[in-house]
DNA sequence: CTGCCAGTTCAAGTCAACTTGAGGTCAAGG
DNA sequence: CCTTGACCTCAAGTTGACTTGAACTGGCAG
């Protein structure tokens, strides 16, 4: 197989051909060529999204990722940015281990208020003082399975 | 001491005066009065800040937030909602921690090119088929401390 | 009495990562 | 040859949590 076009990219890939074309746009894959106006990957276009949906998943933002590819294309990643990365994982995971105990604490404690659960007013305690970092659950993805291919009929969420 | 106004709420608990004008209009807090153009805040509303602040630290939004405070203004937290919230946070800290370890190991791996780690590619096949979520760290804030009090004066960063 | 300046309002801007809309093009199938 | 519909471009919209700008106000020090 060779040269995929958008809507197969975005079917073995299961990301949307609009964020393929935003990708694009952002220097982060690139296209090989077209057929018509049709763009036309290379298939290691798809080792590349997966290294983006990785660098992603690790929590880097699209500029970061951006600069783990060499200008050949091939990915040259910085071990010590990795190790950074992790270490900065580390801390964001001890913080949540904290959350997640406290949390379950308050859910489990037979206080009549939550304030009067020592457990909770520590807890409170460290958030009001910063101690436990800022985080944000990303929203959810529209839908992370397989396009279907379609891009206009697909039934749109309100 | 009685009715902290705005610039004493923002250095007592490290929000922004523009934040608290923020959270009043979402109705997250109440000013109890005013003096002149001047809000006054009961110091109780250092309490919800701290109460807001654990919760955003949890991972809730500000709209859900909204929803722990009863109409008399005293928390009414669902034990359920804190346990749902504790389990979505275990199950971040296990994809994090997968994330972290495949870091950890990508950084110390002696394969030439991270193309040739096997562990490196598992990850990457994890994170190309979802099933190592999404997950974003939120920027920083501008500045966790204490405000200086001035809120015009500030050096703004570029 | 006057001016200062921290406070006020309201609208608009920011950031990241996309998505959506409108209007256009073209390769392939009938 | 003509239609069709998947793809194209480019601009603008979305989301959440704030921040910033411009224009204004009023309590208090001098």
């Amino acid at each position: 197989m060779r040269d995929v076009d958008i809507a197969e990219a975005a079917r073995l890939s299961g990301v949307r051909a609009s964020t393929l074309r935003f990708y694009e746009e952002k220097g982060l894959i690139a296209s090989h060529g077209r057929r018509g106006l049709r763009r036309l990957f290379d298939p290691a276009v798809l080792d590349r999204l997966a290294l983006i949906a990785l660098g992603r998943a690790a929590g880097f933002s699209l500029d970061e990722i951006a600069t783990m590819f060499a200008p050949d294309g091939r990915p040259r990643i910085d071990r010590r940015m990795l190790a950074a990365k992790a270490e900065e994982l580390d801390r964001t995971i001890r913080k949540l281990n904290a959350m997640r105990d406290g949390l379950r604490h308050a859910a489990a404690c037979p206080a009549p208020s939550h304030m009067e659960c020592p457990t909770f007013r520590r807890l409170l305690r460290a958030a009001a003082s910063g101690a436990i970092g800022e985080r944000k659950a990303r929203r959810p993805p529209r839908k992370s399975l397989a396009a279907t291919g379609r891009e206009k009929g697909r039934a749109r969420e309100p």
